[in-house]
DNA sequence: TGTCATTTGACACTGAGTGCCAGTTAAGAT
DNA sequence: ATCTTAACTGGCACTCAGTGTCAAATGACA
């Protein structure tokens, strides 16, 4: 059933999850401004130009689920009924995944937390997220109010996930989403 | 009545006005991944290390006025009355200078959305305003509503500013800003 | 086994940002 | 006016992120 997987391509997920392994450990005790790419790549034992091959930026490598996650989020919304609904059901089921990688989010909260750059990097990330849900939304809606939602939706989520992750994700993900979508009105039925 | 100023603040002030007219000219022409801080330095007649006395990382002198405009916006707020109704006032009177010095909003604009680094940075900024929007929440409402509803009001904000700076700041900023907040429910009268 | 495409390491280079120190210049007192 | 002191500046050396280039190594496949 399984595609046939090369020794190439098992050695390069290999080095793949041993550079993000080696990252972690070290940005997790010191902090990430602290580590030089060269002791992330000496710890996965490849050069430091191999790092470059690998990840584009230092920041890029604290984020390695990022492209799997955005795929996933779209494929929610477009299995998603129309409308703020759907939004609604796909950021839902989007938090439960999240719950449940619980501590993957924190180890990367602790991380984020301690620097500016990461932090830049992170918010940066969102826009795609954003432009997700302003496209789903320009379905049912005129494109400049779908925006304009879909940024007043992510700056929810924002402020969810660091409430989350500034009490140790300890407390109902998704609890407080649904405190936070109750904050939003009107349904636009266009 | 102008507290006596001497020559030295009078030079340091000029220096730094002569950077940021060097940066900028030189960013609106080629971008600003493509100047080094070498090429501003030497414009403004400076040091290479001199410019870093005066703007703490090459990104900084792209938002010269954001201490002052954050401090404008959180006096505003101040006096602003409690709840949403202040924030909504404050957003609106900020808008009102935004539209006032649209050539330099849109001379930045321009500037930003060439650069990856610059948007991160950008968004990176936002938290500060956040806070102070949430600050002025909690005094009306729960401090969980508050972040979450400042996460909200700001995630309209920024989409307001990209959707005003993506039409070369030609519609009615404050006409944007209402419909906006149009899209919010519930004052909470404490 | 040999050929070919992919991956890697090594080296050199640009540019951001920092620490340090010595030289310059303005402020303020006598 | 001159001296002393503190602030500011330039120059140098250094670390580290990121990129281009090329030759060597390695897996895919016939």
């Amino acid at each position: 059933m399984q595609a046939t997987v090369g020794r190439r391509e098992r050695k390069k997920e290999a080095t793949r999850e041993a550079l993000i392994q080696a990252a972690y450990a070290r940005f997790q005790e010191r902090g990430f401004d602290a580590i030089p790419i060269e002791a992330i790549a000496e710890a996965a034992d490849v050069s430091r130009r191999t790092f470059f091959r690998y990840f584009p930026t230092k920041e890029a490598i604290v984020f390695p689920r990022q492209a799997e996650r955005l795929a996933f989020f779209r494929r929610l919304l477009e299995d998603a009924p129309p409308g703020m609904t759907g939004v609604r059901r796909a950021c839902m089921e989007t938090a439960e995944a999240f719950a449940l990688a619980r501590e993957e989010f924190m180890a990367q909260g602790r991380i984020i937390r301690r620097s500016h750059t990461l932090i830049a990097y992170e918010a940066s990330l969102d826009v795609q997220w954003e432009d997700a849900v302003s496209t789903h939304l320009s379905q049912t809606m005129e494109p400049l109010q779908a925006r304009l939602l879909a940024g007043g939706i992510m700056g929810l989520v924002r402020a969810v996930l660091r409430i989350w992750r500034g009490g140790d994700c300890r407390e109902d993900l998704e609890a407080l989403g649904e405190t936070a979508f109750a904050l939003l009105i009107r349904e636009e039925t266009s």
